[in-house]
DNA sequence: TTGTTGTACTAAAACGTTTTCGTAAATATT
DNA sequence: AATATTTACGAAAACGTTTTAGTACAACAA
């Protein structure tokens, strides 16, 4: 059922049937009823393909990020979806798989206007940025939600690592710990690089040599973290404290140290980033670092349309920072 | 930069150079070379929409799920955007957050060509199915996933539901429950009714009035299965075991039971559908039904890609039924 | 009367592809 | 040499919309 079929059933021309569909003055009320009340009779849909074309829009999002199956993205994926869905657009995903290359070779197949402005999470190996960059010089509108590149002018939505990561490693060093290790996940990502910071700095107030911390880089292959973490722990001069850049840290050092019999908190204490729902009954339950990942994504999807909405250009290159909140629990207590 | 342009700059025709593109056996090997060294120096790619149009194919598949802060279903989509990409698919997400009403919306957008099939799980709500056999009408190629609708034949791909339960029960009745409770989550879903029956018909092998079983009705609302399970756990005669039909009831039991002070496994035994990553973290471990989602994933992508590519009808109305796996942790072990 | 304005509609161009059909030149066949 | 076939390309239609540019007709003003 198309334009033209339903035009000759009601003895009208396409432009008219085309005109009354999308309620345009220059058509007059009685027909507009007979053509909606045809419409929805015969079921018509307007060809999407058809009106993109002719329209230049697409009203569809991209969605770029590096995984899904993590409590992080999964909420924030939520969160833009509703926003999308609310706005009756579309949203294609993509996931790079923290895969460099496939983030590119996907930015590549996003500039031929298949959607109208796209949201994205870095890949943790993502350290060339030219693709991105080709996006912004075509002006299809994007935004970052967590891990946004550095050196380009386009919104990004974060969340106060210095900050959270300083006060988790102040909760620490409150609780006691001498010597704390930083679980990175890697080393030129923006918001890791800040955490790092935050931890390096709260260190730092402890001007006093008995006081030490180490950075401990770990990648996305969890059995090589495990063994890079189980070797911190099976140290001599082990820390007593852990703070993990990212989930997936936080749980393989309880697995570590479920393994090698170490006893959390009261051989080490561990504070994660993590949004893991579980958190609170796992044992022990594990002090958390927690993004606002659903509203993360309401407002990278808000700013996004606003982008390509036009309204206003102030938003360009605009930071919005959202707070982690950090909630203690039994990993992070005192015996 | 579209045909037109790239066809002026290499003196050609429009026809020419987009049979040169798909390597047509009418254009000759120097010319070839020449477009697709142009095209790639211009960086031209076809407007989607203009090839969509023309050629009635969207190489764009849907994604209908309940949510996607979720175990199960987040792996499952990993799954099936892995097959997507592989075969150069697109895919769009569309959550219904487990709302009947939303889905029926998001279905009959799906109705004008939009898409090329449609990889489906059902909101635990839906009973009507008037829309998905308008979907069939139409020969939109369709696959569920999981959650299945009964009265409609097109291919499934679900797991061992009713073995599963029934194994996991034989397990309580092994470890010396008497009285279990089966917490169910939606009463028409047919993976949940094989589930219930897994579980009765497990009942059904103690032919003696020393056992009893609970079916006990939970819903999407938390703070309601909360209460639901409080009041379960606070009987006199309360369950000294506990199926969960669904990951978040048994994260429910668990709370409910940190909270009131019952012991697991000592006062009360659970086991339950999980794909939750940190069960064996948990305080005590959960012994869990995992279902194999990714594979799941894979596997409902896979069939609908033979499905749109019309690689044998043998497909349609095929069941495909994977294996979950059992695995046993403390929460049913015995004292 | 003539001219102006407004209303309600239609014809046709345009969006950027893909594909069918036609054709001139080159090559092969008789 | 005459005819048939192949090769390599171009013109034009088609996909289904949206929108621009008309155009009758009626209503109204001068």
């Amino acid at each position: 059922m198309n334009l033209k079929q339903l035009a000759k059933e009601l003895n009208l021309s396409i432009s008219t049937v085309s005109k009354a569909l999308r309620d345009s003055y220059e058509i007059s009320h009685a027909t507009k009823q007979l053509v909606l009340a045809k419409a929805k009779e015969l079921n018509y849909q307007a060809n999407p393909f058809a009106s993109n074309l002719r329209k230049q829009k697409s009203k569809t999002i991209a969605l770029v990020v590096p995984e899904i199956a993590n409590n992080f993205f999964s909420q924030a994926i939520n969160g833009i979806e509703a926003i999308a869905q609310d706005k009756g657009y579309h949203v294609l995903i993509y996931l790079t798989h923290e895969d460099a290359q496939k983030e590119k070779a996907i930015v590549n197949i996003l500039q031929n206007g298949r959607v109208d402005g796209i949201i994205m999470s870095l890949s943790h190996q993502t350290k060339d940025i030219s693709h991105l960059q080709m996006l912004h010089n075509q002006h299809i509108p994007l935004v970052f939600f967590d891990r946004a590149a550095d050196n380009i002018k386009v919104p990004k939505i974060t969340t106060n690592d210095f900050q959270s990561s300083y006060d988790a490693t102040q909760l620490l060093l409150q609780k006691g710990c001498k010597s704390i290790a930083f679980l990175s996940f890697s080393d030129h990502i923006s918001i890791i690089q800040q955490r790092m910071q935050g931890f390096l700095s709260a260190m730092q107030t402890t001007n006093n040599s008995d006081y030490t911390n180490w950075i401990v880089p770990c990648g996305i292959d969890n059995s090589v973290n495990y063994t890079i973490i189980e070797q911190l722990l099976q140290q001599p001069h082990r820390p007593d404290g852990i703070v993990a850049s990212v989930e997936r840290l936080a749980i393989t050092a309880y697995e570590v140290c479920n393994q090698i019999q170490i006893q959390i908190p009261d051989q080490v204490k561990i504070i994660g980033y993590t949004n893991l729902q579980t958190a609170f009954l796992l044992q022990p339950s594990l002090s958390a670092i927690t993004q606002p990942a659903y509203e993360m994504g309401c407002e990278a999807a808000s700013i996004l349309f606003r982008l390509i909405e036009q309204k206003g250009v102030a938003f360009i290159a605009q930071e919005t920072i959202l707070k982690s909140v950090i909630i203690e629990r039994s990993s992070t207590s005192t015996v």
